[in-house]
DNA sequence: CGTAGTTGTTGGCACACGGCCAATAGTGCA
DNA sequence: TGCACTATTGGCCGTGTGCCAACAACTACG
């Protein structure tokens, strides 16, 4: 008589990746707080210290669940350059809402960091996906190469996209804006940033 | 001999503040999870138990902390209402940008709800002082009473009020922009969407 | 087919932290 | 001076987390 094994035993990528999924789930429902490793470990059906030895601690898992969401989805559009400003931003916007409503919009809610209080890594994960987002950005609209004055126009794009991310809730979430609105002001600002903004930012240089 | 007392006896509302004082520049320092309460009772030199005793639980304390830093501060300018749309604008991004330099910026930190998984109450608080402040905003350019597409435009200003939160950190924290940029940043913007942005989105209503 | 080796996995120990409450001791008043 | 009032303490207890040595599933080799 064979006994059936209590567990079974799996390669380490796999079992990551269910204990991944597990803390995906519960991060997403409830804040880091009010999610015990027991929970993850449950959700998985695992004993509770391998998630120290696969994640360390229990942040260090949180932080990469974080990562994951934060980042902007890669699927990035073709890419045709051409056209006029206007028709490039146009496609811009279009690509990013488009990202929004398709994906299952988990990165709209990775807002900046915690209530108070700075949490430098935390931070520094959000900062970093920010700015993958301004290149996204810069990139669709032909102006990833922009020298002059670099670290003020990429300072607008990142003051822009919180108001894209914001506007993007307002449509989503909240219901408050139809998607044409929001097209509407993430066109117009952009616009305005670039045609406007940016030129007169450039003759006074700053001090 | 009088043996002098280990320790003194206070008003209520006096310790209260002490623990609160505490508390603050503890929030303020690192996050919520790297806090505890006993470092906050050894802040305040008081015993452990106290904080429970006045704030309930350590949640609440945080709470109430948020809530005071969230909000945007009250010494609104004498809002002398006349002028052109312009006028009113500069008006108000010269307020706002002076608020923030001239406070301990402290709410300027405080951003959107945790990295991740909805917190209700924090939310809710952080929202309050959103709509605060949009009303603020909309007073101060003369706005107030539009009823129209009210939540329409609340939701625009909202989103812009983020792009505003965050040019501010690129001016005074990561000083990428000057308070100029910033301003010309914020001035057009707003002009954008109360000029060009509202106008066009309330033509084609929202679906 | 048995057996030893490898290592994914478990279970429990130790400790820090937060909520709670009965006992204590400043303090003003009679 | 003593008494009542209550601000304040100190410790108990449950919970959550990191850690680690033992264990067992699986593999390979004799």
């Amino acid at each position: 008589m064979t006994t059936e094994p209590r567990w079974r035993r799996l390669g380490p990528d796999q079992r990551r990746e269910e204990i991944f999924a597990s803390a995906q789930r519960l991060f997403a429902l409830r804040p880091y707080g009010e999610v015990s490793t027991t929970d993850i470990a449950n959700e998985a059906g695992v004993a509770r210290g391998l998630l120290n030895h696969y994640f360390g601690t229990k942040r260090d898992l949180y932080l990469e669940v974080v990562r994951a969401a934060a980042s902007v989805p890669e699927n990035v559009i073709d890419h045709a350059p051409g056209g006029s400003l206007e028709e490039r931003i146009d496609a811009a916007v279009n690509w990013f809402l488009d990202s929004l409503s398709g994906q299952d919009a988990a990165w709209i809610n990775a807002a900046g960091s915690s209530g108070l209080g700075r949490d430098p890594e935390l931070e520094r994960i959000l900062l970093k996906a920010e700015d993958d987002a301004v290149d996204r950005v810069l990139e669709t609209i032909d102006m990833a190469d922009v020298t002059d004055h670099r670290d003020e126009l990429r300072a607008f794009i990142r003051a822009y996209g919180q108001l894209a991310k914001t506007a993007g809730r307002e449509w989503l979430i909240k219901k408050k804006l139809s998607r044409e609105q929001v097209h509407l002001l993430l066109r117009q600002s952009l616009l305005t940033i670039v045609e406007d903004v940016l030129p007169e930012a450039i003759a006074r240089d700053r001090g």
